[in-house]
DNA sequence: CTTCAATGGTTGTAGCGACAACTAATGGAA
DNA sequence: TTCCATTAGTTGTCGCTACAACCATTGAAG
């Protein structure tokens, strides 16, 4: 059977999804680098480590919860750790995992980026958008999850965008 | 004045989205990379090629129609030119300038390669989307982009005032 | 108490993209 | 005509990510 081709009008979608998740990433790294020397993912990690009971996750967990591959979050963490803001201790209860900390410098430097941070993502996303359509994105954002990431931890997912939190 | 923090509603929305821009990339590139030796950006850069006049276009309106910067696409093009699917020739009118032309191969190159994308672009995003779903999602990413990428080519501009279009 | 598949994580390497520095051509003003 | 800011594009380098290969530990079957 032939390909079922796109119309005219989900072309046009497309397009558009397809600028936003070439250029927002670059845009997000774009404005912490510059700030804080930290990508996009450097703070997502250290900012899902703050939002944690003793500022510790397991390896998988952390990977679970920003979305990345094993491989991809051990070389951020090392970097990190390198830099002081992450120490990494072997689990007391299963000896094959790792945990990862946020140190003080860690706490303290997602701290200082959060607020530049925020702004931007208001600035370039939620501020841009009513809150109907923000309510749309949202399921939008679901369903395209479930083809995406099935089984992901898209749901109950805590995060520093609100430093009052601790 | 102090910053304005994320509420739970669009915190819960910012996530989302942040796993779709992370995820999808990774996607489209997986499964072009698989079944074509393309990345995603390789097989947009053919298919811009595939759909202009000549199927020749100026580094610059590609860079614009792909929202990349001119430098990341010189590479790309370099490496597409080495595998004879592209080439570059300086364009005659303004000397300055380098047209891309596809080649017969870069075009058989996206015919056979377009189904299995198209299959995967609506399997991971557009059969995920009622109709009504996706009228949304263009005028979410068509507002988004006003502020990621003012005056770039998804507003209309560029079209119809570009001199050499017809 | 072995065996062995599954789980948890690390590391080497190759390729891609960002950034900055660079060359070259154009077009307008003095 | 000369000057020079702007436009068009290329290239070198560095950092990050994907992929695959790898090692160690666990838990359950036999």
């Amino acid at each position: 059977m032939g390909t079922k081709w796109l119309t005219p009008e989900e072309l046009s979608t497309w397009v558009r999804l397809v600028a936003v998740v070439e250029l927002l990433p670059g845009a997000l790294d774009a404005q912490l680098r510059r700030d804080s020397a930290l990508t996009h993912f450097d703070y997502y990690v250290l900012a899902m480590l703050s939002e944690a009971p003793e500022r510790t996750l397991r390896m998988t967990a952390l990977a679970d919860s920003t979305t990345a591959t094993l491989a991809r979050l051990s070389h951020v963490v090392q970097r990190l750790e390198a830099r002081g803001l992450v120490e990494r201790f072997p689990c007391p209860q299963d000896r094959r995992a790792t945990n990862a900390r946020l140190t003080d410098d860690g706490m303290a430097k997602v701290r200082e980026s959060a607020p530049g941070h925020v702004e931007t993502v208001r600035g370039l996303v939620i501020d841009a958008l009513s809150p109907r359509q923000l309510d749309q994105l949202r399921e939008i954002t679901d369903a395209i999850l479930d083809r995406l990431d099935p089984g992901g931890a898209h749901n109950g997912f805590r995060q520093r965008y609100d430093p009052d939190r601790d």
